[in-house]
This record gives C-alpha cells, sequence and structure tokens, in this order.
DNA sequence: TCTTGATAGTGACGTTACGTCATTTTATAT
DNA sequence: ATATAAAATGACGTAACGTCACTATCAAGA
C-alpha cells in the first residue's frame, strides 16, 4: 500500500489526474488511511499502466473503463477504428515533418520565413491524403492471402521462388534485429546480384518484394523540400557533366 | 463577397467555426449586410485556408493569430518546437499501428483478444522511444553541415563520389516524381552493380547512403506482429533447407 | 505532547475549439 | 406578403485534467 504520491513518482502521472480518475470511478483506490488519504496497491499500478497505454492508444477514458471492466466488448472494431485514426495522424504528420523541417532549413538559410511559401505549401498538403491510407487497409485485408499465395509456391520447392524468399527472410530478420544497415546492405547486394533476370522476368516477385518498403517510398515520393530540391537539380547537372565527361575513368580508376 | 455559407462550401468549415473565429478576432468578416450577416472576400477565404493549414501543424488558435499578425515572429523556435512534437508523434503512431494491426490480426485469426496481450505489450510499447527521436534531430541539425562537406567532394571532381551522388540523386528524383518502384529498383541495382568495393573502402558514403532510409528501417526493425514472426521462422526454415539440398541447383538453372 | 513542514483532501473555476440547442432576425423566392 | 431558408446571438456542454485557495492529515523532532 503506497501514497498518492508514491504512484506520481513511480508512474509518471499527476496527483491530479489520479484524484480525476478517482473521481471519474476509472482508478479507485485500494483503500483509504484514517483521515481519508489514499493508498494504491500493486494491482492497481497494474491497471494504471493499462490505462496509460490504452491512453496513448488514443482512446478516452470512458472507453477504456468500458474496455478494462467488460471483456465483451467489440474489441475489433474499435481496432479498426482506431487504425483508420492512426493512418490518417500518420499522413499528417509525414506532412508536417517534411513542410517543417523544409521550412526550418530554409529559414536557417536565409534567415526568415515568410507566409508566402505556406501559402504555396497549403495547396500542396491537402493532396496525397488517400494513398497511404488506402494502401494501408489493403494493406491488411490482403496481407494473409498474399501469404497463402506465396506459400504453394514456397512449398512446391520452386528455387527461384525459394531463394528468392529465403533471401527476404534473412533481410527482415535482420531488420527485425536491428543489425547493421551495412549487413542489410550486403544481403540485398546478394539478392540483386543472383537475380537479376529473375526479378525482371517475374513481375508478382518483384512487386512484393517492393511493397516491403512500399509504404515508406511514398513517404518520399509525396515531395522534396526547396532546399532538396535545389540540391537535386546541382547534382543532377552534376550527374550530366559526369556522365559525358569522365565515364570512361572510372573503371580503370583506383 | 459571400454568405457563410458559401465559406463553409467552399472550404469544409463549419459556420460555428467561422463564427468562433469571428468572436476571438481570429478572421474578421470583410462587411456585413444590412441586418448584420457576415461577408467574406477573397483574402478571407485565403486567410482561412492558411488557418487550416497552420491548425493541422498543431498550433493553437492564439499562436496562429499572432504568427498571422506579427511577422517578426519566433518562428523557428515554433517550428522546432513543433518537430519534437511530430517526433514524438511518430513514435507513438508507429507502435499504435504495430500493436493494432497485430491485435487485429490474432482476432482475426482467434476471434478474440485478450487483456493478458495488452500487459505483456505495455512494457513493450515504453522502450524505443528515443531511438528515432535523436536520429531525426540529429538528422536536421547535421543535414546541411553533410551536405556542406559532401559538396566539397563533388566540386574536386572526385568521381567516385560524382558518380555516388549523381545516382543517388536520381534515386531521390525518381522517388519524388512517385515513378514506378521498378524504376528505382533498377538505379539501386546500378549503384550496387557498379559501386560494390566502393562502398566497402569508404563507410562515410554506405553509411550517407543507408541514412536515407535509416528511419524507415527503424519503424520496422522495433519489431513485427505475432503473425509475422511465425512466417519468418517458417521462412528461416526454408532458407535453411534450400541452402543444404537446392543450392547448387540454381547456377544451372533456367 | 506539541509543533511544524510536507503531503493530501476538497471544491471550483480555467483551458481549447468548437458542438449543440434555443430563440430571434434577416434574406430570398413566390 | 408570406413562407421558408439562412443567419444572428447567447449560453451551456465537452475532455482531461491544470491551477488556485483553503483546509485537514501525516511523520518526525523538541
Amino acid at each position: 500500500m503506497i501514497s498518492i504520491k508514491e504512484v506520481t513518482k513511480q508512474t509518471g502521472v499527476t496527483v491530479r489526474t489520479l484524484r480525476h480518475y478517482h473521481q471519474i470511478g476509472l482508478l479507485i483506490p485500494a483503500g483509504k488511511t484514517d483521515g481519508g488519504h489514499r493508498l494504491y496497491g500493486e494491482s492497481e499500478l497494474k491497471k494504471l499502466q493499462e490505462i496509460q497505454f490504452l491512453k496513448s492508444l488514443g482512446f478516452t477514458l470512458k472507453e477504456i473503463d468500458t474496455m478494462l471492466v467488460d471483456e465483451d466488448h467489440d474489441w475489433f472494431s474499435r481496432l479498426q477504428g482506431q487504425l483508420k485514426y492512426i493512418i490518417r495522424e500518420k499522413e499528417k504528420l509525414d506532412q508536417m515533418e517534411k513542410l517543417i523541417t523544409g521550412l526550418m532549413n530554409e529559414f536557417a538559410l536565409e534567415g526568415k520565413v515568410d507566409i508566402h511559401h505556406i501559402q504555396q505549401l497549403t495547396h500542396f498538403s491537402q493532396q496525397n491524403k488517400f494513398k497511404r491510407k488506402e494502401f494501408l487497409q489493403q494493406q491488411f485485408t490482403e496481407g494473409k492471402e498474399k501469404i497463402n499465395e506465396l506459400l504453394p509456391n514456397i512449398n512446391s520447392g520452386d528455387p527461384d521462388t525459394l531463394e528468392w524468399v529465403a533471401l527476404l527472410a534473412q533481410i527482415k530478420k535482420h531488420m527485425a534485429k536491428g543489425v547493421d544497415a551495412i549487413e542489410v546492405q550486403r544481403i540485398i547486394r546478394r539478392i540483386l546480384e543472383k537475380d537479376q533476370e529473375l526479378f525482371e522476368g517475374n513481375d508478382e516477385l518483384s512487386n512484393a518484394f517492393w511493397e516491403v518498403r512500399k509504404s515508406q517510398e511514398k513517404s518520399q515520393s509525396a515531395g522534396l523540400y526547396p532546399i532538396e530540391q535545389e540540391v537535386l537539380d546541382f547534382l543532377e547537372q552534376a550527374t550530366e557533366f559526369f556522365l559525358k565527361n569522365e565515364a570512361r575513368n572510372i573503371g580503370g580508376k583506383k
């Protein structure tokens, strides 16, 4: 049995929050002192953590209350609703991040940012809203189906499919473990070295491979900040210059 | 000069919102009818769009008010604050998306989700909070420096740097244009084919290349849903089987 | 036992960005 | 002129607490 202060120390929530949760009946202290001070036990701490977690998922306190009481509640539709919300928010955040870093760069370069750029960006930021959403929803609904499509090929022992899938599995495994990017790079290189013609012939496989990164590329493909665009232009000129004047020197160099 | 209803039709905001903005002095109608009905002009529509945009970035109406009035306001620090906020939110959303799709998969497979998994996931979701944040902040602060580091190499005409940078520029350009992933794939393949030893010798370059994708990988490396983990395990077994029994057949095949 | 500083309690009002009535007034079409 | 649509105003409600203001309790030392 610990005091309210101890709870705040261990969980980071404020006293006011705990009082509020008590007030609305969400988290009722295990007991009280003679004087009426709240006392919390282990199970209350656990429940508080669950509350914090569910809150971080965007659920309201009212919803959390029913969730923690009523076990037969309609989880799935609520999760689905949450997922939609998340998708929307991620789209927005992607846009925001890009715009803001762009504006910051501009600011850093010129010492000021004026409203004019914002006006231009406003239009832009109101496009590209549905692509990622559609992608993710389809990804979820079709995800299992796609795996099932691939499995027969794997089980039939088709070597092409098998090796591709094996290498892809390695990539994902390394990614999952947070291994050095260099390692992943090596694996990808192996794929590309060995399976050039395989990829070209088999659209399904190459599509599957690129789907892994599709959503990620989407966020990049939506546009670049002004500053980067300038750099890109410069680099493109450099490319042409290089390809025209220096291409031959590369093979024999180093 | 259009009516308030027209404004709502063109911008999607509600009448109440416009009244509210008027009330707090954020967006004052251009004029009124004899009877006192609000009338809005072109410039008000523009300003309203700016307000909507800034609001979507998370600024409060009070902040927006000063931003649209006071041009010497401290843009930069505010944007920086926003960026921090965005980074936090994206971390959370990444976690959420993963957890929720995981839970949905689980639900779809078993027809139910119990609180037990949530408890387990609670702990997990409270880790990995700082990696992406640190990365993005450092990315921004060091971003310009890195470009400046690279520029001398480019300008000096070092062919290795030049070609790498040129190809990288092509990738980014294609990504920016939303070109088929296949196209990007081809370019990457060119890089990897031509620059194997270049990459191996030059850690800085390869690091730079992978930083482009680092944040994206991070979100994948944080963990996988149960269903995917199972598939991975299966694929790993397939890998071993394949490498042991069928490896030799590949070279001569097709 | 008494005092005292820290901790805790209880209202009650403030906050954000509007939503939602309820009621009255104005504009528009017939 | 009148019916109907649109608009105005004022006021209360919402979510999740923050922030006083004031009172009461706890733990520890004198």
